[in-house]
DNA sequence: GCGACAG
DNA sequence: ATCTTGTCGC
């Protein structure tokens, strides 16, 4: 039903029984790399906010030298999948694949609002986006844990640890704002841990995520106050 | 059996 | 994720 080669991440409908969802993310784990092949250039951030069942898709696409916005874009579209922890590559990934394709900037390595091999199986948001992505290297970012502990305390801003589950480093926890909650980081696809911790560290600045992500975040809320905004001015007539 | 549990 | 005002802290 969903071809080891290409799985059909953007056709997987509501959940019908858990056991196919499982063996789906055996196949996505199972192509996951994190050998670096990894081009530093263009730098695409992804983010989801939520209001309606409707899902606002915010991407921004941010020099790698320089840092300068490239480009921002955003997509709405209707939440087909319900939230379920450790299963949200389903819900959001055929929505970041859809917008990732309308962008004009092609970018070389992509950061995603989610864990990647930081997951039970290694199959979380970045790792679905990623092994559908072959030619980039996709990072995944959480601000929350889901499993593995890190190996050690995290002191000043810019260090970071090993995140461990069941004897394996998964990914890596890192502390961006002094005195404040670390990030969750891992790879996706294409890219070891260290290089993963070493990009989200390259474009972080003066906030808690690396600025792909600050702006994809604000674009998503951007494109949800568009929504709000329409549906106030129709209530109102 | 009892929690934990990305967005 | 989202709901929400003022407000505690650096």
């Amino acid at each position: 039903m969903y071809p080891s080669g290409s799985t059909n991440l953007l056709n997987v409908a509501a959940p019908e029984n858990f056991e196919e969802l499982r063996k789906i993310q055996t196949s996505v784990s199972s192509r996951v790399s994190t050998e670096d092949v990894v081009h530093p250039g263009p730098t695409a951030g992804f983010d989801i906010a939520y209001e309606a069942e409707r899902m606002f898709c915010g991407a921004a696409v941010v020099d790698y030298e320089s840092m300068d916005i490239l480009e921002l874009r955003s997509l709405t579209l209707r939440e087909r999948f319900p939230y379920i922890p450790t299963f949200l590559g389903f819900r959001e990934a055929p929505a970041i694949l859809r917008l990732l394709t309308a962008l004009k900037v092609a970018p070389s390595i992509l950061i995603v609002n989610g864990h990647g091999t930081a997951h039970p199986s290694r199959a979380g948001l970045a790792c679905f986006v990623g092994v559908e992505n072959p030619d980039l290297a996709t990072i995944g970012v959480a601000q929350r844990r889901l499993c593995g502990a890190p190996q050690d305390e995290l002191n000043e801003a810019g260090s970071w640890s090993f995140l461990e589950y069941r004897g394996r480093c998964v990914g890596a926890v890192l502390l961006t704002v002094p005195g404040g909650k670390p990030i969750f980081v891992s790879p996706g696809h294409n890219i070891s841990i260290e290089t993963s911790v070493e990009i989200v560290k390259h474009f972080v600045t003066d906030f808690r995520l690396p600025l792909p992500l600050k702006l994809a975040h604000e674009v998503a809320e951007r494109e949800r106050g568009k929504y709000r905004s329409k549906h106030r001015a129709l209530a109102s007539e």
